[in-house]
DNA sequence: TTTACATATCGATGTTCTTCGACATATCAT
DNA sequence: ATGATATGTCGAAGAACATCGATATGTAAA
């Protein structure tokens, strides 16, 4: 076994942590599932659908950003809100990677 | 934007539930960092090198085994923990790419 | 500049998770 | 049987998180 269990996490899963706490919740999973391919979507839209009052959306919403999971942009009065498709899919092949070497 | 929030979530997506809520936790990754390839590790032995209290451990086994990370075999006295690597590969294969098709 | 709208933040409350030591169970050796 | 060892479970205390309505901020339209 490795001694390391004090030592820094390496940083491939330091980055992964928020992204499996924020994929952890069921909510933030659904708001995930909302998008289509190429979708933007804003704040508005997704409370609408949404089983939760706006200012919850709201709290699950800054999770998956600060996460790196969604990107925001704010255009006028509203923010809208898309996949950081390619990032996430490096996230999980490295994280695969780690596995299949070291593991 | 999909109109599916309340609907099921995907079957990918549940199995996924508690592995990312398992992986989420920074013991959780200290402790699968420990095990190098092939490694079966015993309670003791990974409580020896850890932080926590033997049962804190015991716990955070616990939600790593149910989660499907970890599978356990007892021997006698101890029970030995291994990575349930190929299926844990698999897993985030499945979220690649419902990723990369459907988002 | 007043009003309306979209979103974020705050503070309170309830719920869930983490941690521990104490106790229980299971296995082996004497 | 008794004692020693490995692990699991329980119950309590505290920490962290989720949720809400109310309020604040920022933007555009009237």
């Amino acid at each position: 076994m490795k001694q390391n269990y004090k030592d820094t996490i390496p940083e491939t899963w330091r980055a992964m942590s928020k992204v499996f706490v924020a994929l952890g919740d069921e909510h933030r999973q659904r708001i995930l599932l909302l998008f289509e391919p190429g979708d933007r979507l804003n704040v508005g839209q997704i409370a609408a659908v949404s089983t939760l009052a706006r200012s919850s959306v709201s709290h699950h919403l800054k999770i998956l950003r600060e996460a790196g999971i969604l990107r925001a942009e704010k255009i006028g009065k509203e923010v809208w809100f898309e996949i950081n498709r390619d990032w996430l899919l490096s996230v999980f092949d490295n994280v695969s990677n780690y596995i299949r070497e070291s593991t």
